[in-house]
DNA sequence: ATATAATGTGAACAACGTGTAAACCAGCAG
DNA sequence: CTGCTGGTTTACACGTTGTTCACATTATAT
């Protein structure tokens, strides 16, 4: 059964939110204002969040930036009225997956859930190229360019870059690394991952010794981050 | 269905509190001073305590005292006015789970009630990100910020840290932590459970050797509460 | 109040994890 | 065969974290 957060401080918004999702056989959570809102998100653990824009105590917008910048990626849709319609663009980019703008009837909120989950139950991050500091990397062509000039990467270092930076912001551990890029079963002692992560540093890091994208934390693995 | 011990000598209070109560699906129990709310409190078999911290016979952080001592670890919130406030890390010592201050929403103390319910039930949330005073930690990421200060920890503090927050309001005894953070099976005579705390306090705390976060319930352990 | 047991805490030390150069080991193209 | 390339292991230096210890401080019981 899959856990819904409502934020919403409108009453009669919120009853009928509740009673729809419940007759869908959803478990609901729900908050009345920004701030637990953001609580419930992370304390409550749901696989759908639910969020109207307007709020007391902190707006649905910032609700929705921190949920993610907390790294927490669950689905959220927007609930707005018309004539805020401005805040489609921004709460998408904002990291919200959909939104709605009120008045709706619930079928149509519902066929967005549907939706949403459906994707979000697939997630993968299929990725082409990315840039950070003066580095870009296209994953497709496998090139590399630190500035203009060309650098060279291995295969193994392609796939280790981009399984770090698919994840980027997340602690992804040695073991973990071994069975995605090197498809290994059963982990043996090895220091293969460290070598490599320092292959990619002295290519790509400003100051290998010091990184600043590719960083270990202590005692639980590697961490792209920029 | 729950029932609930009310101990509330304001008759105002009491009624209000009952209502809701009632009205929440609760069975009730009320107590007008500290004596017969710690029969009531044994006798009564209640689920859970909302416990005044003034009152007649006997001032309430005694009988939550009593009832501690007399081996009863039924959940108990405690009322207290503002200017009062002193009394929260004291009264969580002396065993609360929680504690709400006056004035307060009818809605508010609810809330505190279903997390005390839900945490007495066993249920430990599994925590992505905590926010507590100006510290948030997101465990995922294993980043903790204070204001907007990195700070630091090592994989056993987030490990301590966390099962502590999962378990805010219930003391947790240094045996338990030695078991499930550390994983000791037997549990050899060591300190280090208190190192790791004092360290913990010493990043997050705003004042180190006046904890308000992380307590120390003396005898029994430390408890996280916020 | 005083004695006793628990807890707080800085510092020293031990254990463990990581960075990295260099040796080693294929496979492969010439 | 020889010289590449990329990959892995080894070895050792170095840094971080974990633990213990000793002593200070605080709480509790008598």
């Amino acid at each position: 059964m899959s856990k819904v957060l409502i934020v919403e401080d409108n009453q009669a918004m919120e009853t009928a939110l509740r009673d729809g999702f419940q007759y869908e056989g959803f478990e609901v959570l729900v908050a009345r204002d920004g701030e637990e809102g953001l609580r419930l998100a992370t304390e409550g653990g749901p696989d759908l969040i639910i969020l109207d824009v307007m709020l007391p105590k902190m707006n649905g917008l910032d609700v929705c930036k921190k949920i993610r910048s907390d790294g927490n990626s669950v689905p959220i849709i927007i609930l707005t009225a018309r004539g805020q319609e401005i805040d489609k663009v921004l709460g998408l980019k904002l990291g919200a997956d959909d939104y709605v703008t009120k008045p709706f009837s619930f079928m149509e909120l519902m066929a967005r859930v549907e939706a949403v989950l459906r994707r979000s139950s697939g997630t993968a991050t299929h990725l082409e190229s990315y840039t950070f500091g003066t580095v870009t990397v296209n994953f497709k062509k496998l090139e590399a360019k630190k500035g203009d000039q060309d650098v060279p990467l291995s295969q193994r270092e392609f796939k280790l870059l981009k399984y770090l930076i698919e994840r980027r912001g997340q602690v992804v551990g040695r073991e973990e690394l071994l069975d995605a890029v090197w498809g290994y079963e059963r982990i043996p002692f090895t220091r293969t991952v460290d070598v490599h992560v320092a292959k990619l540093r002295k290519k790509l890091e400003d100051n290998p010794s010091d990184p600043n994208y590719i960083v270990t934390v202590h005692r639980a693995g590697y961490k792209f981050s920029d």
